[in-house]
DNA sequence: TGGCCGAGTTTGGTCGAACCAAAATTTGTT
DNA sequence: AACAAATTTTGGTTCGACCAAACTCGGCCA
């Protein structure tokens, strides 16, 4: 018997999502294992009793859904949602978003926002090894000072920690999502000489601040830190801008 | 010529893709029209030159990012995105992600964060009418103690306004991300006897404390009542996470 | 024995024609 | 002008077919 019907005496459902509904309680449930492939399109429509149309309907918006992961000619792979995940999904949404400057400062607001929030807490609560590693962090970015790539990644690393510190798995896929959201204004911030000295100089008094556990320093030096990055990268914003209004007034 | 083939040399990709694309850039770009709706499928496989398979997959591709609207059986409607979007794309995964426990838990831990946040901003930069909407709010609850339901909804317009204060729309967006997610726990809430009485003083506290700018004592009050909230609710899940985090200074 | 290779099979991607029922539109009637 | 019926359009679904890429597996060669 269709087990799809059952849930679909109302027609004006579509088929696709009575599937999606299955497929999705058996990944929950780990009937479907999670790094598993699913089953072939065709065995999918025959135990379903529908048209490969529908299955493939249904695959298309488990894979929207972050459910499965499916390559192009390649067996739809299970994964069960994370906070990862999420970030994917959005990825699209946000990067259209973004293509108005006042949503990247939006976005940016609330990256300073939750970091204020992040360092606080660091200095009132981190552990001598959340220190430890701090300091390792920002030793690297020392020694990178001259290698501005180099730099780059450890700056972004000396800011991960900070969201690693609470344990608290949601954090890191913030972190995540920031740092692919907001690269490619970073990228084109224009190379200032002594930047890099400056943000570890930064870095360093943020550092300092949780040493002393003085969060109220902390998050000042954090926030300072933040925007003159911004300052940064808003003087080469500001010039697509200004193109921008004038290519509408044209 | 067909639009899609030229983005699609390489035969490795899907053509659903292309005209994702295609069409995302004129939802984008305003040549699909905001509240519009969208072509039909017969017309759009025959601009693009491709099957209605691959139209229909393209559309639910769209649907399932948020760029339009569609109901089975009706004409997809464009849509552009806006950090509400996100919540909904979002809302499926994060749903799934919450049969877990300790998801809750995680969730629950980042809104705490985030208030903790917002109620130290609201101490030093609220405006009067700020403050005025905040006691407004702080009086319909009061207001509304005898009525559990309506007592329910202005706790949930108190906390929105600080998620309102810095004018920044991610925040909005996250407030109702979290009501909408967490709700249904709280349903599960037992009625004890005085509890409603007991938020009303823990909100006084946080405006009290708001009121004499004093981020600290806004935070720890803050603070605590969500953590006591959150044993109200622990206790019906049968789950016994603690969420102590022993954060507040002396 | 073990790794490489190629024929044969499976599987995902796409197409096109067709049918149904519900929505949208037009027509007809009062 | 308003409402009801007939007609067209449109989305939802099925079926069957074809292609090319991925996968399997067994044989060849070192």
């Amino acid at each position: 018997m269709s087990k799809v019907e059952d849930a679909r005496e109302d027609s004006r459902l579509r088929a696709a999502d009575a599937v999606v509904a299955q497929l999705e309680s058996r990944i929950l449930s780990g009937k479907l294992a999670d790094k598993q492939p699913l089953p072939s399109e065709r065995e999918l429509m025959e135990e379903f009793d529908i048209s490969r149309t529908v299955v493939r309907e249904a695959i298309a918006t488990l894979s929207n859904r972050g459910l499965v992961e499916s390559k192009p000619r390649f067996r739809p792979v299970v994964r069960k949602p994370d906070f990862d995940t999420i970030i994917n999904a959005t990825d699209t949404i946000i990067r259209n978003m973004l293509t108005d400057p006042s949503g990247v400062l939006s976005l940016y607001e609330s990256r300073i926002f939750v970091e204020r929030g992040l360092v606080r807490e660091a200095a009132t609560t981190a552990t001598k090894e959340d220190i430890a590693l701090l300091k390792q962090a920002l030793e690297a970015n020392k020694a990178a000072i001259n290698d501005s790539l180099q730099f780059f990644r450890t700056d972004l690393e000396f800011h991960r920690i900070f969201y690693e510190l609470g344990g608290n798995p949601i954090f890191p896929a913030i972190h995540k999502a920031y740092s692919a959201w907001l690269w490619p204004y970073w990228e084109r911030m224009k190379r200032a000489p002594g930047r890099n000295e400056r943000n570890y100089l930064a870095h360093k008094s943020i550092y300092d601040a949780i040493l002393e556990r003085d969060p109220d320093a902390a998050e000042e030096a954090l926030q300072s830190h933040l925007a003159r990055a911004w300052e940064d990268v808003g003087l080469t914003m500001e010039v697509s801008v200004s193109l921008d209004r004038s290519a509408d007034k044209g």
